[in-house]
DNA sequence: AAGCCGATTTGACTAATGTCAAAAACGGTC
DNA sequence: GACCGTTTTTGACATTAGTCAAATCGGCTT
């Protein structure tokens, strides 16, 4: 988990630290935008063209499944921080349609790059491309240590951990957001909140 | 999941089609071993040095938890066949100490590659640096469906999915590890299937 | 073939979570 | 500050999975 944050603190001084030309290549393909609470940067069903790097604000990827017999049922799978590179894995990377879509938690700072973009940058840049492959990795391991929470720690344990590592994520998401990355209901959240205090 | 299955093709056609001089630096740097039942390729709180290309037999990963009341636990994560890359995942690639261990569940013949090693020819050979990148990502995505899985699907349905896709598996390994595998007791795991048949 | 040992199944009971429905709390608006 | 819609909490009950213990099954040895 600590080995985990130090992979992060390395693609994200990497990032700082690009070579003026490679600098000038990635500010020529890339946009900065700002965008609105709500805003979808990839929608469940489409090819996700873009990789997001989340400047300010936060964001959620959730997959819809149809069939619940109180309507759709729409189930988080992962939350977005500043300095987090938000798209849908696979969908971005294999350019299939994705599973998925992510969803803008609140107004946010973001920087687009296009899949194309990014193939080329990483031909020519290989600070670009190790960028990249350790992004991916960090991503890799932190989808190690979540399958991990889900089979040895209770929907408690995981509360508390959520609380411990974001805990502003609290304040600012509706409890079936954080319910459902749970993998529990929102009445049974709820029940776990009013236990602790 | 079928894209997944295509992205695995890839990555072992590039590991059969190595151009000549790449696949005799791979060879030298490279053992070959046929390896006995209950091998350790890995040791829980050791750094993981080697990977390893399963050529025949399985394995699998798992991780011992000390606390439990009657003894130690032993949770599954993940099981390895022929074609696989072998290893855990984050203590190979950051050279930290592994958190679980990977045994062979039967005799396998495997090709052992050290870390030192593949850095080099990464390095040295293009698509050597091509095959552990999509290998990496292949896991990745394996990794994400399998949250999916954990999060969506009822016991029963992962059971079923994992008769399917892996057959021969339930045949030869304890029931134990599969229902540690699916998150559930060994004693729910033999009540589901009780129901299927 | 009898005996043994580990693996699997079954049973009875308990604990945890889900479901459905209603009440309370909260936030923004007029 | 009253009103409205949404979110969160609470309650009663059903369902599912876990726990502990005993019985059965299967393969192996002698």
């Amino acid at each position: 988990m600590d080995a985990l944050q130090s992979l992060r603190r390395r693609y994200l001084q990497l990032v700082d630290n690009l070579s003026p030309s490679a600098r000038t290549a990635y500010d020529a393909v890339t946009r900065r935008e700002l965008l609105p609470k709500g805003y979808y940067l990839c929608r469940q069903g489409f090819v996700c063209r873009t990789i997001a790097t989340l400047q300010s604000g936060s964001a959620r990827i959730f997959h819809l499944k149809p069939e619940g017999r109180s309507g759709a049922t729409d189930v988080t799978t992962a939350f977005f921080f500043p300095g987090d590179f938000v798209t849908s894995f696979q969908s971005f990377y294999l350019q299939v349609p994705s599973q998925s879509a992510i969803q803008l938690l609140e107004e946010s700072a973001v920087t687009l790059l296009d899949y194309d973009a990014l193939q080329s940058l990483r031909a020519a840049y290989p600070e670009i491309d190790q960028i990249d492959r350790l992004s991916n990795d960090y991503y890799t391991m932190w989808l190690e240590q979540r399958i991990f929470s889900l089979q040895f720690h209770t929907a408690a344990e995981r509360y508390a951990d959520l609380l411990r590592n974001e805990p502003y994520l609290v304040q600012k998401v509706p409890l079936s957001y954080i319910a459902s990355y749970l993998g529990i209901t929102l009445e049974t959240l709820s029940r776990i909140r009013a236990r602790i205090d």
